[in-house]
DNA sequence: ATTTATCTTGCAAATTCTTCCAAAATCTTC
DNA sequence: GAAGATTTTGGAAGAATTTGCAAGATAAAT
């Protein structure tokens, strides 16, 4: 193994895990842990990694669209516009499918008073709903995946695939003229019998998603009716989608921004 | 684990049960007080968190109440001390069901040094360790019960007709020596589906469930392996358990606050 | 006002980081 | 191909950081 694709690989390794020691990354390369810091410290100066004390940590974790963290303050008040947008969409007594991501938790936000039957295997989903007496959620069952809060595996996929509804709203990693791509392979399966059971498909995407490509692609824009995304989408790509017969709606920009914790 | 990492468990734990001593802290990520309390004032200092007196709490409580209902319950040290002793009686790998239920919440907090696969219907169980990486958790699907935060309907059902487990933990309205009995008939089903499921029967009840029947009927005492109570349990019952062939085991009263005589 | 629990501070032990050096691998030149 | 130059790798010693403990200070409880 070259030392180019050695850094790759840690690269490669430290985006999965957020984390990671160097023992782990020297473990998981096959080299010393010298080695290993060397490599950090090219990769830093890089820009694709920061250092810590014991190992290193991806810079951007929040980028990350399926992150637990259900109020990351990362595009939260584009997230918050989108959420709002996506939720008019939906009529009164329809079923809807919600993916795991933080986008649609955005969204759910702001669905209770449609009352709708809800669908989703995201926990921080159904936790938002577990006090509301208004709305009938139901949670596919599967193995908790401790970084995402989402429930994966087998079980999740099955119930999806017996499942039917009438709207289902996703999220993704990204998003160009040849398709919806995703970067939690782990997900893929899952969110394709989304697919299946719903009649209509909307993606809910902010624009850092516009133009991106992930490792797993998800779906054509074929099978998407809509994209909720904001006003800073990139205009060239919106007409694209427009183009091809995707409905795209633009969330108006936020008009105050989003209350930062001041304590 | 590097010192990075630790910082958001911290964070990422804290958001789940919204405040967390010190101690609670400490146990969870593996370190001393001393270290947990100098990685709260960093985290405090970066906002994403409250220091308070004995623990830290989430800067934006998002009253989640599954997660806290657990927590203010009445006969908290009672369950508490219920919680660790039943803990105990889990081997480490093995599969284990948990009942939905304030009591079996407690067991759940000590479990998780056991490492072992848990598989649940309880919504605050699978928020307990939707951050913990040592345990592996199986939620059941099902319809969200709102007031419980509990899974229910045929699709829970279903989900532990299929399983099997070497252990289940379960919760109950009420215990005599004709057996044992629950309140929430709904959840009647699910919990046959467990006892099914699983090899050995251990049941958590507090002193109060002693000498009570619910409405409905759950299962004999031939079916229960071992019962796990408080100090305060009703010795004639007890006895009269134990006469039967049933394991009581009576949890040691907590240590804090009896009275201490200052005169 | 006393007692208890919790917090801060200082310090020694442990861990990790940097820097340097020799061995191994790779590249250059013939 | 082979010999020498260059780069890369793995390890070791000292510097820096982090961790855990303990004693005094502070805050809550009774």
């Amino acid at each position: 193994m070259t030392a180019e694709e050695r850094k790759h690989r840690i690269e490669a390794y430290l985006q999965g895990v957020e984390f990671a020691s160097l023992e782990e990354l020297s473990q998981h390369v096959g080299v010393s842990t010298s080695t290993v810091r060397r490599d950090l410290t090219v990769l830093e100066a890089a820009g694709s990694l920061r250092r810590t004390h014991g190992g290193a940590r991806v810079l951007t974790p929040k980028s990350d669209e399926f992150a637990f963290s259900a109020r990351d303050s990362h595009q939260f008040s584009e997230k918050e516009a989108i959420g709002r947008a996506c939720a008019e969409l939906i009529g009164s007594n329809q079923s809807v499918i919600l993916d795991a991501g933080t986008t649609v938790y955005h969204v759910a936000r702001h669905l209770e008073e449609k009352a709708p039957q809800i669908v989703t295997n995201s926990l921080p989903v159904a936790n938002l709903f577990a006090s509301a007496n208004k709305v009938e959620v139901i949670l596919a069952g599967g193995v908790i995946y401790p970084r995402l809060g989402v429930l994966v595996g087998p079980m999740t996929v099955e119930a999806f695939l017996k499942m039917r509804a009438d709207v289902a709203i996703m999220s993704a990693g990204g998003i160009t003229l040849e398709g919806i791509t995703n970067s939690h392979a782990l997900l893929i399966d899952i969110q394709r019998a989304m697919l299946k059971a719903a009649q209509k498909i909307v993606f809910c995407l902010d624009h850092s998603k516009f133009g991106r490509q992930s490792v797993s692609p998800l779906c054509g824009l074929d099978m998407v009716d809509a994209i909720v995304t904001d006003s800073l989408a990139p205009a060239e790509l919106v007409a694209g989608l427009r183009e091809r017969g995707v409905e795209v709606i633009l969330a108006p920009a936020p008009v105050n921004p989003a209350p930062v914790a001041a304590h």
